[in-house]
DNA sequence: TAGATTGTTAATCGATTAACAATC
DNA sequence: TAGATTGTTAATCGATTAACAATC
């Protein structure tokens, strides 16, 4: 267990879920075998870089002519990624946002549980939503401690982010699902994954007004 | 109109709206110049990287020792961005995250307009979510193409995203910001934005597994 | 065997960082 | 003037792509 991990690429690492998504499609419809030209095919990826990306995480690799074993290429990508071992959550904020996340179908699939959600709402609290009691904000602190949970979402306005942010690092989170569109500060441990909806929409609207101009 | 806009590297693009957040917070506390070292402090980037992207946008540039008119880079980031022309969008699947981004506030703020939700269930359809009026899937093409919109948003289970993808592209999307976890195969001019959820929780469950070991 | 596919080594490309002269 | 900050040029780094030998 304690074995040195292979080091995989940062952005060969943001590949794997789709290959993942894209894999488990294929072994739906009953394929045994799969090759990185069809993955890359499927996926408008440059094989050449698909094959590495395979290679990276495969552990039994594959066959010249044949390719991959499906069956184990997905259970590598999974015990890479850390799927196999479900992670529990809590979610802050339960707004729009916040409740749509906390029946996001894609949680269990990818190796996460949300196991509460806190919000100031005197409305919400002591309420279920889509299965998953509301609790108020200064119970965050119990609640993960009693739990071992680990992994905090934040889905509170962007005023109230660091706020949270800073309760949840008290509460012993370490890794923290940033959804408001503020920088957090946190300690150097404590691990920030920015969801920058404003960022793609901006790729978006960008592209867009390119498109326009070229007509 | 027409002039060559500076190309601005991709990189450096992804991380414009950080700024545009940062800066218009920094804004509202009543600052008037701001320099590239002390937006590098705040959000924890490299002080010459920050230097470099904020050289590509603005017009004016920055003075040395005081550093850039804040509302002058603010504002060329907007029209950078595009986000100084509002674009309509629709959203189809009125879901839990689909009735969640209808009412998403950051869309305001970043130049896009959702006019209309479309869905199959016949219990939504003719009510209104979060104040927009929610239409049957089969009223797409009609809809889009007389109010001339040109954005589509699909928020429905991963098996019908590639259907609702083609009945945009006939409907004439031009641009498609897809939040299922599938890979949608578009003509070459239309543009496919990825919110890959997956691929976040990926990289934080796998962050928080190699915490755990280094303990 | 012939040929598709693998895995690897080398070349290219783009982005980040470092160094530095110019300037207010 | 002195020094902080700008913008630019060069060096480094990492990721992608191309070329190719190995293999089933």
């Amino acid at each position: 267990m304690l074995e040195n991990e292979k080091s995989v690429p940062k952005q060969t690492f943001k590949r794997l879920p789709e290959y993942l998504t894209f894999l488990r499609g294929m072994a739906e419809e009953g394929v045994i075998n799969i090759s990185a030209p069809i993955v890359a095919k499927g996926l408008n990826l440059n094989e050449v870089q698909v094959r590495k990306d395979l290679a990276a995480v495969s552990e039994s690799g594959g066959k010249p002519r044949t390719g991959y074993l499906l069956r184990d290429l997905i259970l590598d990508i999974e015990k890479y990624l850390g799927y196999d071992n479900v992670k529990d959550a809590i979610i802050v904020g339960v707004g729009h946002l916040g409740s749509a996340l906390i029946s996001f179908e894609g949680f269990k699939n990818h190796g996460l549980n949300v196991v509460a959600g806190f919000d100031t709402n005197e409305k919400l609290i002591g309420t279920e939503v889509h299965g998953k009691k509301i609790f108020p904000i200064d119970r965050i602190s119990e609640i993960c401690k009693s739990s071992n949970v680990h992994i905090g979402i934040v889905t509170v306005p962007d005023k109230y982010a660091q706020e949270i942010c800073n309760i949840m690092v008290e509460s012993g989170i370490l890794a923290i699902w940033n959804f408001a569109q503020v920088h957090l500060k946190v300690p150097d441990n404590i691990i920030v994954q920015n969801e920058n909806l404003a960022a793609s929409l901006a790729i978006l609207s960008k592209s867009i007004k390119k498109t326009q101009l070229n007509k």
